[in-house]
DNA sequence: GTCTCGTTACTCGGATATCTGGTGTCCGAGTTTCGAAGG
DNA sequence: CCTTCGAAACTCGGACACCAGATATCCGAGTAACGAGAC
């Protein structure tokens, strides 16, 4: 039941472009972290359809963020990329038990998908509480040096690399 | 990311477990739902490796409940199915930025990881704090006819169904 | 009638196939850019 | 010098292989129950 490690990458990608403002293609952000670029790619066309980024063709083109940050929620990210889908899936086993089924939707009414849809919510809550903007303030804190570090590391991944 | 399940399958057993008080076969548990009976049996080893279940080989043997159902909680079940994993993996892709890693965790450091981290433990706090026993609670306010019904269809199983 | 013992049947438990979804890769469609040619 | 046009290079986007984990199954090891036989 492990998360995909796309969300991982996803969320430092959302991070890396809100210190930067102009477009960066798939290969520079996957360069970064030294990602596989195509299968990056596939994660940035998720939130591209989600629209937590944009996306621009053509020489001088690449991704870049959607909206602010602030308003890029973890949610948003893990649902562009694992979807919308409870965590717990009720099968509705219970059609199959002793008792009268009149047309019952086990997923509402059975006492464990209540309250595995209430764990579902409190973890959704945590992370719709806190925005990439948020967290951006956290690493700045600790790390003042990381926005320019970053940008450096992405100018020069731009231009091909010299150390290779 | 969805759940196995297997875990669905887990908690209406040791619902029907908690209303009987003699082990049943895994056969018998199987039938009751109409689940494969040797896939259902490979989810109750687990249980009764995490000691919520304890096993009786030979004839009269079976399954039933390792402890009392107040001392079940649904986070018990679940670990004992899905693994005590965190939903959100870090793999430390960090590692391959810019910046100095001498020797740094970043499954602590990282303020991705903590968040997810965070949301993870309230995930867990909500089935922690609901237990079988308080399952079968509800089900009996809303339901009184369950115990019987269940004791009843368990019986009609175990001596081979007239029905088919 | 009671105890003993051997057989029987039943149960779990782990080792073994199959299949779906995550992982990884590739090539084509579309667009911007740039430069050259013409006015 | 300015405008126009065309070719080229770059980028995304979806279609195509590959692999791990979940799904499903089977058969052997071990054990309790049961019945027959002896005392």
């Amino acid at each position: 039941m492990r998360m995909s490690q796309g969300v991982e990458w996803a969320l430092h990608t959302c991070l890396n472009l809100s210190w930067l403002d102009t477009p960066v293609p798939t290969d520079t952000l996957a360069a970064f972290y030294e990602l596989p670029p195509a299968y990056l790619n596939k994660q940035l066309q998720a939130l591209a359809r989600a629209g937590i980024l944009t996306s621009t063709p053509g020489p001088r083109g690449g991704f870049r963020l959607g909206r602010a940050a602030e308003a890029i929620s973890l949610l948003d990210v893990v649902t562009a990329i694992e979807g919308a889908e409870d965590l717990f899936r009720c099968d509705q086993i219970l059609d199959k038990g002793p008792g009268q089924h009149a047309g019952v939707d086990y997923r509402q009414s059975c006492a464990f998908a209540q309250a595995m849809r209430g764990a579902d919510l409190a973890w959704r809550r945590e992370l719709a509480g806190r925005s990439v903007a948020d967290v951006r303030a956290e690493v700045e804190r600790a790390h003042p040096e990381s926005p320019a570090d970053t940008r450096a590391r992405i100018a020069e991944l731009r231009k091909g690399p010299a150390s290779r």
